[in-house]
RNA sequence: GUGGCUGUAGCUCAGUUGGUUAGAGCACUGGAUUGUGAUUCCGGGGGUCGCGGGUUCAAGUCCCGUCAGCCACCCCA
């Protein structure tokens, strides 16, 4: 055991670990471009004004911020969006929009870790900016399920929750709350779940302060709301408002986008997600898991004024943001997580010295042509190779004893079928070239 | 940040009221085996028992602290 160990919440990925790894951003990466979005990269370590900047100055608490041997006050990027703000408000005349952005990257919170939650994560951002109608959050969300679909879960094993901070916003205006009092009412029914009707009822009066509105009945009405769990009953809970009726078309139009787009069927209408973060301005989803845990694999949603704020110009915007240690797990218990090792595609077998000279020339050979080759380092038994190979992975063993080097053969043998063929050594890189494309047939007799 | 549970080999674990030099299986590695691989047999490496302190003639075992992991809160960009 080394006398080190890594820092909490941080991970290290032996071979096996970073394939899997890889497996989930590629599936991500795939998805993405699918959809003709294009893939960005920005710094880790970012100054701290500009991640305060988006969520305010409690966040820091959960940030790994200090200040560098130039007094900056930086910190490590929690997430990319206060990035891709910054980069689309720099450029935000010379785009063309709409914007289809996606990164993939490493974020870090100094936060104390539990099941799906470490310190350092990877995760996609996707997002859409420069379009404020429903059907830039058609096509996020039809993405966010998308980059689920890619893992190939059934179409059964999650659903995306959606509701609308719009509907909400214009429900509590009717109900006289005004606008500066709505996130701190949200925040309250972000909690409806979670705290006692005294807790609740004491925050949603705190969030009234000096408001006409009466707390109890806004409590009373947004418990009615949080519980709509389809378009009727929304359609029916929405009242006689024209402001919440005239929302209500434009959840017709998303929600016939999404069909259109064949993700309809993994769509929940659930007005009791409204996601904490005050930065949201429209429609907000959830990616879930539907069966046993229920856990959150992604989230998101429109967040029209970020971009402004961030000292661009008025910027409409939706995205979403999904990690890799979720993602991992829910992969890992559907059975989908592949166990691929990165094999290569042939192990070549050197008996002895008298053959080496002639094996390495073709490991060269064959390498120089693109192919991925391994061999053993120092002279083997036949027994001894064959484990080698297989143990690395490989599909083919090519065999190089003194026999075959002497007829200028070398012999290549398919490791699953235990079956051999021989091959001129001067053939040997367009052989094993036919062999990885069409199979062993191609050299058998 | 708060609380609960758990720390013995790479992994899964055993280890007696505190008592010799801390063990097993799997994994890794070498040989039996000088050209046809899953068996078998023999051998080897790998542990300051998470770390530090205390009690004791004696601590993997008891006590305190600390760190880490898991879980629940908090938060969830």
């Amino acid at each position: 055991m080394s006398k080190f160990e890594s820092l909490p919440g941080f991970r290290a990925f032996y071979p096996e670990d970073r394939a899997r790894l890889g497996h989930i951003l590629d599936v991500w990466r795939r998805a993405c471009r699918r959809h003709g979005f294009r893939e960005w990269e920005g710094p880790v370590l970012e100054p701290l004004e500009l991640l305060t900047a988006k969520s305010g100055d409690e966040i820091v608490r959960q940030l790994f911020n200090f200040t560098d041997k130039g007094e900056r006050a930086v910190a490590l990027r929690p997430e990319m969006t206060p990035t891709l703000a910054r980069l689309v408000a720099a450029r935000a005349n010379a785009l063309p929009k709409p914007i289809r952005w996606f990164a993939i990257g490493e974020c870090y919170r100094y936060e104390k870790q539990q099941k799906g939650r470490l310190r350092a994560f990877h995760q996609l951002n996707a997002d859409l900016l420069g379009e404020a109608g429903p059907g830039a959050d058609a096509e996020v969300i039809a993405l966010c399920a998308e980059c689920l679909l890619g893992f190939g879960l059934s179409r059964d094993s999650f659903a995306l929750r959606l509701s609308d901070r719009t509907l909400w916003f214009r429900v509590l205006a009717s109900l006289g709350v005004p606008d500066e009092a709505a996130p701190a009412v949200l925040g309250a029914v972000d909690k409806l779940g979670r705290s006692t009707d005294a807790e609740l009822l004491a925050q949603v009066t705190s969030a009234l302060s000096g408001a006409s509105a009466d707390p109890a009945r806004v409590l009373a009405e947004s418990r009615r709301l949080a519980a709509v769990r389809s378009f009727a009953e929304l359609e029916a809970a929405a009242g006689a408002d024209p402001a919440v009726a005239a929302r209500l078309a434009e959840w017709r139009e998303l929600l016939s986008l999404l069909a259109g787009l064949g993700v309809g069927d993994l769509v929940r209408v659930d007005l009791g997600i409204v996601r904490g973060l005050a930065y949201y301005t429209g429609f907000v989803f959830e990616a879930f898991d539907a069966e046993g845990e229920q856990r959150a694999l992604a989230g998101g949603g429109r967040y029209d004024g970020l971009v402004e704020r961030m000292g661009g110009p008025a910027m409409p915007a939706v995205g979403f943001g999904m990690g890799d240690v979720t993602v991992a797990n829910l992969l890992e218990s559907r059975g989908l997580m592949p166990s691929y090792a990165e094999g290569p595609d042939f192990f070549v077998a050197i008996l002895g010295a008298d053959a080496r000279d002639a094996a390495l020339r073709d490991v060269a050979a064959l390498r120089s042509a693109g192919m991925r080759v391994e061999y053993n380092l120092r002279d083997g038994r036949f027994p001894k190779l064959m484990q080698a190979a297989e143990s690395a992975g490989a599909r083919f063993a090519l065999v190089y004893g003194g026999e075959e080097v002497a007829r200028g053969v070398a012999k290549v043998r398919e490791l699953a079928s235990r079956s051999e063929a021989e091959v001129p050594r001067v053939d040997l890189v367009p052989a094993m070239r036919a062999v990885l494309e069409e199979g062993f047939g191609a050299v058998q007799p």
